[in-house]
DNA sequence: GTCATAAACTTGCATTTTGCAAATAATAAG
DNA sequence: CTTATTATTTGCAAAATGCAAGTTTATGAC
């Protein structure tokens, strides 16, 4: 097979996802960064987890996160409750609020991806979405660098 | 076809390169952030691209990005080239430095993926390659939002 | 040509984001 | 009980960001 460039491909298709979320985290009234999109996206996500859990899945330093976290709370979209069996840990939740934004963004989000896909006929769209889920799975299994527990 | 969640895929890819970038920008002495290790790659990718172009290319604000290239023009990596047409505009080139610095990220992330696509075989390799590089076209194609003129 | 307008950058702030080091609080180990 | 260890938070200080305003060069109207 010939030599691709796979990190061409990687960084161009990624760097194009970039710009599909930039403008898409604005909601009614409310407005939050790409970063803190993606920390409402991950909180749905993860069953209860953890500030550190979190922090940990999408690589964000600690310190960073807990301060992002500070501001979601006062924006009315996350909530902090101490954990039950060991007081050190705050379990993060969305709020109904969070939940919405949270909701209208992955609406807004999937409506310009399925755009895309609609340039495709259903063999193509469903092969394509095939492999992602595919890559998906073998860069978590893979041992490179970067990986985190939670994924 | 059932609804996927296309988001959730497309994020937790991206999240996943990013990881694999993040560590892989150091190189010898030198080491540069994340940012502009893309900014190399995109600079060495263009045809003597201007500031503005690249700025562009990459979403960024061209008062950030000027200052950027400052920084890599005193590490050494990119140089600076008046246009002879119109001496506004500042052509970007690689130094030799700046073009080993790159080749040697380069590698080094196709390293990485390709240990990743190591798991599969030649013919999921293939189908998920090709589909990335068709997913890719119609993503640049795809009049929804956030694209830029030279993707 | 001259003057106004616009384009391609650059600099001046002022804000935000980031992360290391150190502090705090709670648990676990011995 | 005393000493780690863990989870999270604050105190800086450095870096990144972006708007407003400046500089230099080009273009258009006259």
């Amino acid at each position: 097979m010939e030599t691709e460039n796979l990190r061409g491909l990687f960084q161009l298709l990624t760097r194009r996802f970039g710009f599909l979320s930039k403008n898409c985290c604005s909601v009614g009234e409310k407005e939050i960064s790409l970063v803190q999109s993606h920390i409402l996206f991950e909180v749905s996500r993860q069953h209860n987890p953890s500030i550190q859990q979190v922090a940990e899945t999408l690589g964000t330093d600690i310190t960073t996160f807990s301060r992002q976290i500070q501001s979601l709370i006062k924006m009315g979209l996350v909530k902090k409750t101490p954990d039950i069996g060991d007081r050190r840990i705050s379990i993060l939740s969305l709020t109904k609020e969070g939940e919405e934004m949270n909701e209208t963004i992955d609406r807004q989000m999937n409506e310009y991806l399925e755009e895309i896909f609609l340039t495709m006929n259903e063999f193509e769209k469903e092969t394509v979405v095939r492999s992602l889920k595919f890559l998906n799975e073998r860069m978590v299994k893979s041992s490179v660098c970067c990986t985190t527990p939670l994924g």
